[in-house]
DNA sequence: TTGTGGTATGCAAGCGCTTACATTTATGCA
DNA sequence: TGCATAAATGTAAGCGCTTGCATACCACAA
C-alpha cells in the first residue's frame, strides 16, 4: 500500500531523468555528483516536495542520527534547561532528539529504553547511575552507547557528565552548619530508585557526622510537589523539638516547605531556615530568595551531547567523563543563629 | 554491514525453528499463532533479546505509531505540563512522542516539521495558528494530520484543541479595569510569529476600547525572561505618567516585572498591580501570589492527544475541535483603586 | 474413503534507501 | 590518434519487516 502523497526516490529519479543512486548521492554526498545533474535533481526534489523516508534510510544505513534521552519527568523545570541545551547541541550536529520520561520508575525507564532503542536511537542519555541489573545487562547486551548525567559515579565503566551529589549534599549541609545551626531537618525526594536523592542525603549525613553536636531531628521523603513537601514540613514540626533549619533535596521541595511555613505563620529565615537544591527559576522568585545549590544544567547538557556524539563517531578521540562543580547560591532563606 | 549485536527476525526464526512470518504474526497478532509455537517464539525472543527494527517495520507498514510535537521551547514551564499530559495519553495508546522545539522561530519550526515527518511521525501537534504560507502549503501537500493547541482559530479547516487567546486577553483586562484601574501598561511576548501573544494583546485592546477613560500608557514586547521583563517594566515607568496596573502576557513576564518592581522599592499591589497569564507553578510562589489567567494545560494535552489519535485511526468517528475555557485566578497582585 | 472447511504455517514480494561494483563518458598525455 | 586514468552515472543487492497468497494439516461429515 504505497502512500499516494509521499514521493519516493524513484519518483524524483524519473522526474530528473537519472537513477535513484544519483539522487541518493546528491543528497548525502553532493560532491560526487556533477554540477548540472545536481541542479536538475534539486529542482525535482523541490517540485515534488521530496523528503527522504526515515525507515528506508535507517534500514540501509543501520544508523539513524537520532539520540534518545530519558528523564524522570518533564513536568518539572529540574531537567528542562539541561535537556534544552542537550538538544540544541545535538541539533547543531544534525542529530534528532527523542525524549522519554520514566516518572522515576525503573520499570518505566526500562520500557522507555527499549522503546527508544527500537525507534532506532543510536545512543542514550540517562539520568543518574542506579538502575536494576536487568537494565544494565540490557544496555550491555546491546552495547548501547550511553552517557549518564546528573551524577558522577566513582566506578568507571560508564561515561558520565555530571556532579557528585553526595559531595554537594555535604557542602550545603556544611554551609548550614557553619551558620550555626545544630538542629536540622531534611526533606528529600523518594530515595527508592533515585540515586541523586540518596546521595544527597548521604552527603548531608556525612556533614552531620563530622560535626558532633549537630543532630538530625527528622528526615522526610516525599514526591517532588509543593503539597507533599508541605506535609513533610508538618511532620518535621510535629515533634517536641523543632529544627532551626530544613535542608531540602530540591528547590521544589524547599519552596513547598516555604509556602507551608508561611501558612503556619513562620517567618523565613527568622523562625526557620530552608535550603534548596538545583537552582531553578523558582529559587529566584520567592521572598526571600532561596538559598540553594546551583547545578550547572546548561553546561551539563552541552557537554553530555558532545560526549555522546563522540561516542558515536567512530573515528573521534574516545570520549571522556566530566565532573562539573556545583556552587552554593546564598540568597535569603538561611539565617545565622 | 549487519549490526553484530542486533538480532533480526531471521535470527529468532532460526532459533525457534519457524519462518519469519510466524514471528511477525506472533508479535503483531498473537491470536493467529498456535499456543505451542507462540511459547517457543517467545522464548527465542527472550533469549536473543530481540527488538523489532523500527525502520524495517516503518518501511513495511508505512506507519510508525509515532507522533511529533513542536513546541516553542522546553526551557519554560509554559508548555511542560500540557506536553506531559499529551505524552501520557499517547503512551497509553502505544504511540511514541517525538518532541522538537522551534525557539519561536517559524523557520526553525518548518525545519522541525520536515525533520519529524521524515522521522516518520504519523501526525503532528503544533502550537498556535499563525505560520508562513510555506508551512501551510507543506502540511497540505503532504496531507499531514495535525492538531493545533494553545489557540482556537475562528476559521475552520484545522483541528484545534485550545482556547481563545483574544477572549482571554480581553477577560483579564476587563478584570483589571473592573478593579478601577484606568492607566494600564502591557508587557507582552514578541508578537512576530507568535499569534498567542498577538491575540492576547488584541483582546486587551478590545477591553480598553470598550471602556472610554481607560488608557494604554505603554506596550512593551520582549522575550520570555525575567531580565527582559524587568527592563520592559523600566521602560513602562520611564514616562511622566505611570500605569497603576501592568498586564503581562505570561507569568514569566509578570514575575520578572514583580522582581524588578520590588528592586525599585515598589510595593505590590499597593504601588503597582501586575497580572500574569498561564498559571504555571511560579504564580503560586511569589509574594503575594500572582493574579493570572489559568490555562487548562492538562486537559488541553489530553484532548489534543485524543483528537490526533482519532485523526489517525481510519475507522474512528472523525475528530472534532474543542474550545477550552480559561479562568481568572485571583491571588494578590491586583489591587482595587 | 473422499470431500469440505478451518486453522496454522511458509513463501516471497515488496516497502525506500544506500552502496559496492560495473559501466560509460570525459580528460590528459604521449 | 590512441590509450590510460579519472570522473560521473547506472545496476542491483540487500537492510528487517509485513502480508497476500499458497500450502499443509487436521477434524469432521457424508
Amino acid at each position: 500500500m504505497r502512500d499516494k502523497n509521499r514521493p519516493s526516490l524513484e519518483d524524483v529519479a524519473v522526474l530528473a531523468g537519472v537513477s535513484t543512486a544519483s539522487i541518493s548521492r546528491c543528497i548525502n554526498n553532493p560532491k560526487k555528483v556533477a554540477e548540472p545533474t545536481r541542479v536538475r535533481i534539486q529542482e525535482a526534489i523541490e517540485t515534488l516536495g521530496y523528503m527522504p523516508h526515515f525507515g528506508g534510510r535507517a534500514l540501509a544505513r543501520n544508523r539513524t542520527n537520532t539520540i534518545g534521552a530519558i528523564i524522570p519527568t518533564m513536568d518539572n523545570a529540574m531537567f528542562a534547561s539541561g535537556l534544552q541545551a542537550f538538544q540544541e547541541t545535538l541539533s547543531e550536529a544534525g542529530v534528532t532528539l527523542l525524549v522519554g520520561s520514566s516518572n522515576y520508575d525503573p520499570a518505566q525507564e526500562f520500557e522507555q529504553i527499549r522503546s527508544l532503542l527500537s525507534q532506532g536511537a543510536d545512543g542514550l542519555l540517562l539520568i543518574g547511575q542506579a538502575r536494576p541489573k536487568k537494565t544494565h545487562d540490557f544496555l550491555a547486551q546491546h552495547s548501547v552507547p550511553h552517557v549518564l548525567a546528573w551524577c558522577f559515579p566513582k566506578s568507571t565503566g560508564h561515561h558520565a557528565v555530571g556532579f557528585d551529589n553526595q559531595k554537594s549534599g555535604r557542602a550545603i549541609a556544611e554551609h548550614v552548619i557553619s551558620y550555626g545551626h545544630r538542629k536540622l531537618g531534611v526533606i528529600a525526594g523518594l530515595r527508592d530508585g533515585n540515586d541523586r536523592a540518596q546521595d544527597r542525603i548521604l552527603g548531608i549525613q556525612d556533614a552531620i557526622d563530622a560535626h558532633p553536636g549537630v543532630q538530625l531531628l527528622g528526615l522526610q521523603e516525599c514526591k517532588y510537589s509543593f503539597e507533599e513537601a508541605g506535609s513533610a514540613l508538618d511532620d518535621l514540626l510535629s515533634g517536641p523539638v523543632h529544627p532551626t533549619a530544613v535542608i531540602c533535596g530540591s528547590d521544589v521541595l524547599a519552596v513547598g516547605a516555604m509556602l507551608r511555613a508561611r501558612d503556619l505563620g513562620l517567618q523565613i529565615p527568622e523562625d526557620i531556615s530552608i535550603t534548596g537544591f538545583d537552582d531553578i527559576n523558582l529559587a529566584r522568585v520567592t521572598t526571600p530568595g532561596l538559598t540553594t545549590v546551583r547545578v550547572p544544567q546548561h553546561d551539563m547538557g552541552r557537554k553530555a551531547a558532545h560526549v555522546l556524539l563522540g561516542l558515536l563517531d567512530a573515528d573521534a578521540p574516545q570520549s571522556q567523563s566530566y565532573e562539573l562543580m556545583t556552587t552554593i547560591i546564598d540568597r535569603g532563606t538561611l539565617a545565622r543563629v
